[in-house]
DNA sequence: CGATCCCGCCACATT
DNA sequence: AATGTGGCGGGATCG
């Protein structure tokens, strides 16, 4: 399209054009970005026809850089392509002369071709939706305006929405860090619950009437809880960008858009209507309705839908009500959020980590800063990567449409699914483009499972997922009295037999990939350290892999809850699992029928201590996940607060018991990854769901060797990719894994070895392992016809490897399902049993702020090994999983 | 004609 | 002061 533009442009004054368009964008970053005016020299070449086709292509030659930047677009226009049907007109532009062209072009360019939704696909397809932990993607404003052939403020536009969401964050002044969805689910999840605080009264209102909303909407919409609820969002955001002062007014459009969110996530019709929407929003004067201000709220909502729409989270409907049809928005992304939290935040901010360095808020951008460094050496590792099997091609589609209720909505969500899939084909294409650059680990990890997962996830998942919170209650209730009913009752797919019985196998899993995060994450940092020789760098790069691994676990984990129940927090929550699950139930309640607001959540504390500490657990992770969006990058530094992170690594850990920590040793070592450990927290919690958020969390720790772990953070969603991709790389992860352990533990020295071994550590880690792998095996087996391709390639990578996983497998595969209790059991005798919560405990605290929320922690904090960490990351993770288990 | 929403002025923030 | 951000609303398009 930009080509066409410029061909539009071109026939009068080509040459103009491109002083026009350095005066547009005033020259800014002119050093930096070659590529502007470039670019416009650039689109020229394409013309032949033009009188002024010389000149361009003596530019283009003038500025080799530029062309490269052509070529770029060029791999993204095929996405745009797909999507849109412009390129005829271009084409047509092309063919045509200038003087047609002058009359075409005004019309050529419809307002459709322009919009900011379209313009926010491209932009979306520039990147992976779940970007590899290692890679770091920085984004330039001027850069991608001057590529998407747009004005720096449309890009404002969508870069401040998806900020917004923690997709991107600000780095620096027009560089904004890529970190994709893996933080997606969790950030829904804080906005679900501040929604709660604030809207959740509103919800019920609406529910009542869906139609009324005026009244609801007025009476409403701003309560006490609201500017207190506001603070803690912006906060949370503020983090993110600087903990220091929110400048501005404070981004209306980020906060918009966060409101608007809300209100889908506590509606329970998961559909707004925009007046209503935008009556909510003139947070101030209720009554005052200004028509005017209305009207640029209106306005101002559709520059967020647009976005949203384009992110697959919302799509557009019409709400039929009494006096008519009313433009309206449904969500369809992700409802339900394993662990549902309650408190609000900690200000992780900048309580004071130790290290001081980074301000709170700063801390996430800091992050992603280093993490470019860090992300340098990442790349190399990257490249070599060998498993790329990512793919999440999968399939699903996003989102089955679980409310029937309208027709519309129904071929709506077809529409939907279409355009998700073709995302996530994007997606596809992207990560086989650039191999190293995305798998998303917790996609990846999958693997073995992954066949079974995809299928099951597609499926089941959705409809659990999105489609809400009922059958989440479900498994929960059931785990509660019986989950052992639940899981049976779910386990539709076909691996129901591992879990029929015991839906607690999910912490099995969650564990698995709580060990192999650790083993991997040490080998990955060790091999570079220690060994830097290529050799290590080999593993290191396999590390990854490892990574994927861990994530895929999870995803097993997830998958088999999913299938048997959602349960599979019952087995080890005992205790808190039913709590949880109450909790649980209540935030679904809300969902399925009125708001409970925030008496919901209360209660759920107060039921069980561990549920509030999860949710707090989750609040920290929010929060920094937010803050820092880029995490993953972040990983490499070793700042302060990458312990703190740890710390609270560990605690939600903890919590979940599922999760040792294995991170904190890598943390140690990688530091930057570590911060974003907190999202292993969110592992814990939920029970069915949350398995697969555990899982995640999990992987992403390992991942944290590539950074992305930090992201890994988002449970559901990635999950749901990953199914497909993870089968893939699920075998390549096993490899690598397997190296990468030698490096984490002491051992690091026998690196080869066997991954099992690497483990190390623990015995009981091992056998997690091998469960993980054995998973894969099956599934690669099994489901190569998700990716054959991936499968086959990591099967070769991974062969030596392979080999011996597969002898694991079987083993595991069998023994997961088995074990739960035993791999908890495991792990706790190798997990030094003193210490490992008890540190992460303190420093929870110190860095959340939490106390109350995590009421347990005080169990746990007991008092800190630091060293028995440094012993071994993994075996603390164990332990603390044990402990939090207990 | 109402729904959408592009465009870009202009103010405030940051450098 | 220059430049980065982004609020805001006129008015063009779409349906």
């Amino acid at each position: 399209e930009n080509i066409f533009d410029r061909s539009r442009m071109a026939p009068k004054t080509p040459i103009k054009n491109e002083p026009v368009d350095l005066s547009k964008q005033k020259g800014c970053t002119p050093e930096r970005n070659p590529i502007t005016p470039v670019k416009l020299i650039d689109r020229p070449q394409p013309d032949p026809w033009t009188p002024t086709a010389n000149l361009k292509m003596l530019v283009s030659a003038a500025s080799p850089d530029m062309r490269d930047r052509e070529k770029k677009k060029e791999l993204f226009r095929p996405i745009e392509n797909s999507e849109q049907n412009d390129v005829p007109d271009l084409l047509q532009y092309d063919m045509v002369d200038d003087s047609t062209i002058d009359e075409f072009e005004k019309q050529r360019p419809s307002r459709k071709q322009k919009s900011l939704g379209l313009l926010c696909r491209k932009f979306l397809a520039r990147y992976p939706s779940y970007p590899l932990s290692t890679e770091k993607t920085t984004i330039s404003l001027d850069e991608v305006a001057s590529i998407l052939g747009v004005g720096r403020r449309r890009i404002y536009d969508i870069v401040n929405v998806l900020e917004s969401l923690h997709l991107v964050s600000r780095v620096a002044k027009n560089q904004y860090c890529w970190h994709g969805r893996h933080n997606l689910s969790q950030t829904l999840k804080t906005l679900q619950e501040a929604g709660e605080l604030q809207y959740g009264e509103l919800v019920t209102f609406q529910h009542k009437e869906q139609d009324m909303e005026y009244k609801s909407g007025e009476q409403k919409k701003e309560t006490m809880p609201d500017s207190q609820d506001r603070a803690l969002l912006d906060f949370s955001e503020a983090d993110c960008t600087s903990a220091s002062a929110n400048s501005r007014k404070d981004k209306s459009l980020r906060i918009m858009s966060q409101k608007f969110v809300m209100l889908f996530l506590v509606s329970k019709t998961k559909i707004v209507t925009l007046d209503i929407a935008a009556k909510i929003l003139i947070e101030e004067t209720q009554d005052t309705v200004d028509h005017s201000k209305f009207k640029t709220k209106v306005r101002r909502l559709y520059d967020i839908a647009n976005v949203l729409t384009s992110l697959c989270l919302i799509k557009k409907v019409h709400v039929t009500e009494e006096r008519g049809r009313k433009p309206a928005f449904k969500w369809i992304g992700p409802v339900e959020f394993p662990g549902k939290t309650d408190e609000p935040r900690g200000h992780s901010p900048t309580s004071g980590p130790p290290s001081g360095a980074r301000r709170g808020a700063g801390a996430p951008c800091h992050i992603c800063a280093t993490g470019k460094q860090r992300f340098t050496r990442h790349a190399s590792f990257n490249g070599a990567q060998p498993c790329e099997g990512t793919k999440r091609k999968v399939s699903s589609e996003p989102s089955s449409p679980r409310e029937e209720r309208q027709d519309e909505y129904c071929s709506e969500m077809r529409n939907l699914a279409t355009v998700c899939r073709q995302k996530i084909e994007e997606d596809t294409r992207y990560v086989a483009r650039n191999p190293s650059v995305t798998l998303p680990p917790s996609l990846l990890p999958v693997p073995g499972d992954s066949d079974i997962c995809i299928s099951a996830l597609s499926q089941a998942v959705f409809p659990v997922v999105q489609a809400d919170v009922p059958s989440l209650l479900l498994p929960k209730v059931v785990s509660s009295q019986a989950p052992s009913a639940a899981a049976a009752s779910k386990t539709e797919n076909g691996k129901p037999t591992l879990l029929p019985s015991q839906p607690f196998l999910c912490f099995p899993s969650s564990s698995f990939l709580m060990l192999c995060g650790g083993l991997q994450e040490n080998p990955l940092r060790e091999n570079p350290l220690a060994a830097g020789d290529v050799g290590t760098r080999s593993a290191e790069e396999k590390a990854s892999p490892l990574e994927a691994q861990g994530a895929v676990p999870p995803a097993n984990c997830q998958k088999r809850s999913s299938h048997t129940c959602v349960s599979p927090p019952a087995p080890a929550d005992d205790e808190e699992p039913a709590a949880k699950k109450q909790s649980m139930e209540q935030s679904d309640v809300p969902l399925s029928l009125v708001v409970p607001k925030k008496p919901v959540e209360s209660p759920t504390a107060g039921s069980a201590p561990g549920s509030s500490c999860a949710s707090a657990v989750h609040l920290g992770a929010c929060h920094r996940d937010l803050s820092s969006p880029a995490a993953p990058e972040t990983a490499d530094k070793k700042s302060p607060k990458l312990l703190d992170s740890q710390e609270q690594e560990k605690w939600s850990e903890n919590k979940d018991l599922d999760e040792p920590s294995p991170g904190k040793d890598h943390i140690a070592k990688e530091n930057a990854n570590q911060p974003f450990v907190p999202q292993y927290l969110y592992v814990q919690p939920t029970a069915g769901l949350s398995s697969f958020n555990f899982l995640f969390s999990a992987n992403q720790a390992p991942s944290a060797i590539g950074l992305a772990a930090s992201q890994l953070p988002s449970l559901s969603v990635p999950c749901v990719m990953v199914p497909s991709a993870a089968l893939a790389s699920f075998p390549l992860v096993c490899s690598p894994a397997i190296p990468s352990p030698l490096s984490p533990v002491p051992d690091g020295s026998s690196a080869a070895a066997s991954m099992n071994i690497s483990m190390s550590g623990l015995a009981s880690t091992t056998p997690v392992f091998i469960g993980t792998t054995a998973v894969v095996t099956p599934n690669a087996s099994s489901s190569p016809s998700v990716d054959p391709q991936q499968t086959a390639q990591p099967a070769v990578h991974l062969s030596p490897v392979l080999a011996r996983s597969c002898s694991a497998v079987k083993l595991d595969s069998p023994v997961c399902m088995g074990h739960p209790l035993t791999l908890l059991k495991l792990q706790q005798p190798s997990s030094t049993p003193v210490t490992p919560k008890s540190i992460r405990p303190a420093r929870h605290e110190a860095f959340f702020k939490t106390p109350g929320s995590l009421g347990d922690p005080g169990a746990w904090k007991k008092s800190e090994g630091n060293q028995t960490r440094n012993a071994s990351s993994v075996q603390r993770r164990l332990e603390i999983s044990s402990t939090s288990a207990d």
